[in-house]
DNA sequence: ATGAAAGCGCTAACAC
DNA sequence: GTGTTAGCGCTTTCAT
């Protein structure tokens, strides 16, 4: 019995390589006794693949990338592929150099939550390696990418919201070029415009995804108008962690403010402020993903490249329904 | 210029093995200009290591786990090596694959949330290479550990809550024999104890540490008083994220029950319902954690085995401070 | 101070 | 049907 008969055994491939059962019994047999481990970095030496995963986030404490990471975990784990996940701080320095950690890694493929102004990186790289962008995207990009539709979404929810608030809506976004922000804030825009709101320039402000950007967002809100604006949509989850720690330290928590956001959180529902939100599904923002990447690393067609999934609108006050 | 000689150049080994400046720089300049990548698997393969941890937790969505992931994470990237995470979702069975999966793709330490009730598979592989259990633990186990000092922490939040809730004050834990619910269950007694009250055994609930396991105690225990209890401790994040659903819809999030539970989190702040929390601190957890595996790969001496950290208790009743 | 050679454990091509 | 062989890219030992 030779090693390359047992390594034929052990992938599964004795039906190709017309071994017979008896030996492949007798191989599965020694191989079990021995708790037989075949080396991953072996096999990955030979096949120049290595089995796993790459996943680049900004922060896994973010409440729908830790979801995300969670769902992707599992289905590599299903697929025999180990998830690696690493995280940029929303630092476009740092996103190059754990990026170029997991090539060095021989990652099989790249899911990518960029915090990067362009496309160029990326580009290159995948030109070595696939790569799906996901929750962001950059202008223009050709890459593959599953993101959720943002402009719509927030239009609609905006727009219901703007019929009871048509002399001040203010919107509290992260940094101004990137998608999210720009997607959020456009069907920001777009919803005003449909409930007949002229947008005020002032309303418009600018930070990054950190908690405490929203805090200080809101904060320098609260101080230039004296009081808690009345209608006010948050561009995200960790944004919004800012506002309702500045309205909890401010006892402003049952002030009759309308607040909306992209993003949904579970605990939402226990607040006494509500807040109408759009919610991702992370379940099926990671199962495209995955999908996706495995057809590309696969070399399989991909029907399509670009998906967009529909987010659901999620209501909380009793006056928007 | 052999292999042999830009091998050594490239793990720093020059000095050592007394290669001339000059060769030195020649190969540095080479490996620049055809940004050589060495292939980790190859390297792996040679020295049997693959500068990888392994992180076995039960869910990445509960929140303390996605920090003390995130803060992983961070650590083992500053030094070089990969965080492979994998979940368990509370299932024994499903944590034996994964911890085989990850031994597998030979990880050179193991950090687990174990939710076994014994140690003995974590002592058989502890011969083959590190492990060091954390946030949980099993009983008498003589393994490498860290995780947060409960009782005490639990027994002082408890005693002072107690002496205003001397007739009930009940108690929702998840799974009995797991570490967590028997230390933050004899916390509990022992405040009782400490506040002079007499432990009423029908206070004292079980369940898992799913959300849905926190909703259906909670719903259990409104339905059988008629009423929502005066004073609950939750033995966690994920069980009070179920208590916090229910009350949420069924309005009784300005009822006067006194919450307090085991695990902070930042929305607590915002919530009209005030919870007294023992709040963990995940970045020194980490750090923990993180020293004391790479101490034992590296088989350098370890002073303290055994690391129990001292919790924050977070105060957000008036009346109780 | 540098190079040659063996071998880590596996897979794939090819010979028998 | 099964065994032999070469080589994946690296590190380490030993000879020069």
């Amino acid at each position: 019995m030779s090693k390359s008969t047992a390594s034929q055994v052990i992938n599964g491939h004795s039906k190709q390589f017309r071994i017979s059962d008896a030996t492949r019994d007798r191989v599965l047999a020694v191989a079990a006794e021995h708790h037989y481990q075949p080396s991953i970095h072996a096999r990955s030496l030979n096949v120049a693949r290595s089995y796993t995963l790459g996943l680049v986030v900004p922060e896994m404490t973010n409440y729908g990338f830790a979801a995300c990471s969670n769902e992707l975990e599992t289905l590599c784990r299903e697929n025999g592929m180990q998830l690696l996940i690493a995280c940029t701080d929303e630092n476009t320095s740092q996103e190059t150099m754990v990026v170029n950690n997991l090539i060095q890694r021989q990652v099989d493929g790249l899911i990518v939550a960029s915090s990067m102004l362009h496309d160029a990186e990326y580009v290159k790289i995948s030109q070595q390696l696939p790569v799906v962008l996901f929750d962001r995207h950059m202008p223009d990009t050709l890459l593959p990418l599953v993101v959720c539709e943002a402009i719509e979404a927030s239009a609609e929810l905006v727009a219901r919201v703007a019929k009871n608030h048509q002399d001040e809506f203010y919107f509290l976004g992260g940094q101004p070029r990137i998608s999210p922000t720009r997607d959020r804030l456009a069907g920001f825009q777009l919803g005003l415009e449909r409930a007949g709101v002229r947008l005020n320039p002032e309303w418009i402000q600018y930070g990054n995804y950190h908690p405490s950007s929203g805090y200080e967002m809101f904060a320098n809100l609260c101080a230039r108008l004296g009081r808690p604006p009345k209608a006010l949509y948050v561009a995200s989850c960790g944004l919004m962690e800012g506002v309702l720690r500045y309205m909890s330290q401010h006892k402003l928590l049952d002030s009759d403010i309308h607040l909306c956001s992209f993003d949904d959180h579970y605990l939402y529902d226990s607040l006494t402020v509500k807040i109408d939100t759009v919610a991702q599904d992370c379940r099926e923002l990671a199962i495209h993903c995955f999908t996706m990447i495995i057809d590309l690393i696969n070399e399989q067609p991909v029907e399509q490249k670009q998906c967009y999934l529909s987010p659901k609108l999620h209501w909380r006050h009793a006056d928007s329904i």
